[in-house]
Formats: C-alpha cells, structure tokens, sequence
RNA sequence: GCCCGGGUAGUGUAGUCCGGCCUAUCAUACAGGACUGUCACUCCUGUGACUCGGGUCCGAAUCCCGGCCCGGGCGCCA
C-alpha cells in the first residue's frame, strides 16, 4: 500500500539519467530520494526538474514505496513538486561536501554551511549535551539562574575585558559569573548553575580560543572541600556524555566519534605530582608556574597512555587565583582537563571577609575596589565552591573536532565580529 | 601583545624554491547536450582566476618593499 507524504526541503542534488531522475531532497531530518521515471510521473512533473537548481526550497507531495536506491530504504514518487523558492547560483560554497571549502569560507556563509548534515550534527550534539547538563544538575537540585553580562568592574582579574558605552557610564562585557554566583551563595540559594556567554578581549589566535564563549557554571554551598565540586563535575560529565551517546547514535556515526564514558571518579593528580612528572621528562618547569600549553599536552599524552582522557589537577599553588581558599603553600583550586586541554576551572572559594581581604592584599590588589564584593562576605557567607566548564571546548574535544570555531555557530574571534 | 606562514576561477587546488614553452593545472561548480536505477552517475561542448599598490627586469603568478585580508604558534585562559 502506498502512503502519500508531503515532504518540504532543499535540492541537494539532481541526477538526471535521461529517462529516470533523482532529487535528493535535504532537510533537518536528513536525505530523501525523490525517483522520477519518465513513464510512472507526468510529463508537467518530469520536465519541471530541469528548471530545479541545487538549494531551491521545494515541497514534494507523493507516494513513498521501496526503492531500489543503494543509499535510501524508500523513495517519493511524485504527484507534485513545487518549487517554493530559488536559489542563486553558483553556491559560495558547496553544502554537498563535495569539494572542501576552509573554514573562513564556511563561516563566512555560515548558514549554508550548517545546511552540511555533518556541520548540523555537530550542533545536534551541542544540544543533547545541554540537555543531559541541565537534567543532571536539575536532579542534583541546582537552580538554573541567570546574571547580568554588563558589569562595572573586572570581577576576577587576569584577562583584558571589552569595553562598553552604558549610557553616560562606562561599562564592561563580563569575562565569567563568578561573583554573581558568589553572591547568589550569600543570597542562601545553595545550589546554582547558569549556561551563560563570556566575553574576553584576549588577542589570543588558536584553534582553542574564542572571544565569545559559553560556559556551564555551577557554584554549590556547605562543602567540606573542593571534592564535592569535584564529584559534581565528573558525575555531570560522566551522565552527560552517557545521555550523548544513547540520543545522539546517528550523529556520532556521522561524525566518526566513538564516544567513550570515563568512570566516575576521574584519576585526580596533585600540582605537585604533576610539576614532578613533568620535571622527569625533560620539561622546564618550577614550582609555582603554569603548566603551560607544552606542559599540559606531555600531561594529556602520559594521561591517555595511562588511559585516562578525563582527568583532576588540584592543589594547586596559592597564587593561582585571589578568591581560591588558600592552604599553607596550596589553595582549594582544581582544572579539570581532556586530552592535555584544560576545560574546567574551580574549586572552593574563601568565604571568610578576612580571608578574601588578605587574598586580594596578596594578589597586589586594592580591597577598595572589590567593595561591593567584599560586602557579600559580611552577612552570613557559607563555605561553597563552583567551577566554570567551557562547552566549546569540551564539545571540541568529544567530537575530536581541531577547531573551537566548529562548536559555535557564530563563533567571535580575534578577527570576526560577522556573521 | 610577541613570532611564523599564506592569498591563483563560485569552491578547493597545481605551478612560486630556481622569472621566460603559463595562451596558468586538475577536480568540483555553472551553462548547454546525450543517457530509465543514480547514489562523488557517466560522457561530450562551453564559461570562469594569479589579493591590492609600488619597484627590479627585455620579461613577474613566480623576486623585493608596503597595505589589506586569512591561517597558525606562544603568552593568557575555558
């Protein structure tokens, strides 16, 4: 028995053999075959394909049956085709996939180039991973929140932030919710996260940095230490990356990733075991220092050997960030890193008023201007910690992608600010 | 911010080192034609390019200088 079906899409490819032909009809769902033998379709119908070009936008209605299609379990026979709008050509660059196009031309079109199912899987994957996120922190009783990305002053330091004009006033794109989140602890909502934008105007060109970035965030208060946020983190990426592989069979294969689940708990490695470890091989570093892009891919490579992807570095020396918890020597901070690239940064915050002052003092900044952050600390602060967790950057790496920009659509780099 | 590399049809490339048979290669795309089972269809015909400005030279895609644009590494970070 025939079923008739109304398909609507783009021409993603014509092959006329004379007296059959086929379009190949693409949309969100995938590829269809549209099969026109000259005797079963009308000759309106037949001779209207050959005004068809590659991307016009189509509705196909006809019967679907099995076909003898190498690629397709059932094809459309037509009854009608209308063309619903045309596509100019030629095509600034070919969503077939045939011929290669590089990615400054690819994002230069960036909404053709998603049109590639292989580009759109990439995204697909994107949104099962925020998916399983949120259900997993949802369970976990977190409150998803949202803060403001317009800030009046650096709230951690470190990085260069794009200024903005805000009315009279001068003003700044945010470079993380850190005091936000902070403040939300103060504000009694105990456990948070917020899938938010950041902003930093570091003229940094790799394949792992972006301008415009997201990041999951959480903060979480009455810790004894920075293993609960720890355990947060894993727990999330290991049932993250289980909902990822069931939903998303079809994209991975698409994609040529084997996703691989690492068990809970991840291998933790102390600063110090690191500095030891990289010592031994030959690398230059002291205690005290940042790993370094070298030092952190000698790590991922002795990681992986050791057949680890996912992977702690906690106790790290104090100097690593002013409102880390400091102890003796080492503060409460923690990376969280995947095949030698650091994804996550947390750990436990000071909570105590004296504390973060004499951080802030240390760090050689000005407790005068952290006050409205320093008031947060004097009405009844709990002990809480929390970690920043980049999406691009750990979907970069799951899909085993070389370039951060392929994880965003519109991606914002030391160069672009278009599409 | 520092450093390195690149820019050839719509797209992706060969040619650049060592200037001249470059009237610039190949694929794909596009236009037209043939073909009743394609699935990177095949075949025939055609269209289309040396980043811009200056310089060296008898002669520049090729060498030199500058601009613009792009890619990448480091630092810093996620």
């Amino acid at each position: 028995m025939n079923i008739m079906d109304i398909i609507k899409g783009w021409v993603n490819e014509i092959r006329d053999m004379g007296g059959i032909k086929f379009i190949i009809l693409r949309n969100k769902k995938g590829l269809f075959q549209v099969t026109l033998p000259k005797k079963k379709v009308s000759h309106e119908i037949f001779s209207f394909v050959d005004k068809l070009s590659k991307e016009d936008v189509i509705v196909v209605e006809g019967s679907s049956q099995q076909g003898k299609s190498r690629d397709f379990d059932t094809e459309i026979i037509p009854e009608k085709i209308t063309l619903i709008n045309e596509s100019e050509t030629p095509l600034p660059l070919d969503p077939s996939g045939k011929v290669k196009a590089e990615l400054d031309t690819r994002l230069d079109n960036r909404f053709i180039d998603i049109r590639r199912p292989e580009i759109l899987a990439i995204f697909k994957v994107r949104h099962s991973l925020l998916k399983h996120a949120r259900d997993y922190l949802s369970n976990e009783d977190f409150l998803e929140i949202h803060t403001s990305k317009i800030i009046s002053t650096a709230s951690e330091g470190g990085t260069e932030l794009f200024p903005i004009q805000y009315f009279e006033k001068k003003a700044y794109l945010t470079q993380s919710p850190q005091l936000y989140k902070q403040m939300c602890m103060a504000g009694g909502l105990e456990r948070i996260y917020e899938i938010a934008w950041y902003f930093r105007a570091e003229q940094h060109n790799t394949t792992r940095h972006l301008n415009e970035a997201t990041a999951i965030d959480i903060e979480m208060s009455f810790i004894d230490d920075e293993e609960d946020v720890m355990g947060i983190l894993e727990n999330l990426i290991h049932t993250t990356l289980k909902g990822v592989k069931e939903d998303c069979i079809a994209e991975l294969n698409l994609l040529e990733v084997e996703l691989k689940v690492p068990e809970v708990p991840f291998k933790r490695l102390t600063y110090d075991e690191v500095v030891e470890m990289l010592q031994e091989k030959g690398y230059n570093i002291k205690w005290g220092e940042d790993l370094g892009t070298e030092g952190e891919r000698i790590l991922g490579k002795e990681m992986e050997n050791q057949g680890y992807e996912y992977y702690f570095i906690k106790r790290y020396p104090r100097n690593k960030v002013f409102y880390l918890q400091p102890e003796g020597k080492y503060c409460r901070g923690f990376d969280l890193d995947c095949k030698g690239i650091e994804l996550t940064s947390g750990g436990q915050r000071c909570h105590e008023y004296d504390t973060i002052v004499e951080r802030i003092i240390e760090f050689g900044l000005e407790p005068e201007n952290f006050k409205d952050y320093l008031k947060i600390f004097k009405y009844g602060m709990p002990p809480h910690g929390g970690f920043g967790f980049g999406i691009e950057r750990w979907l970069m790496e799951m899909l085993n992608l070389n370039n951060v920009r392929e994880c965003i659509l519109f991606p914002r780099d030391r160069g672009r600010t278009t599409p």
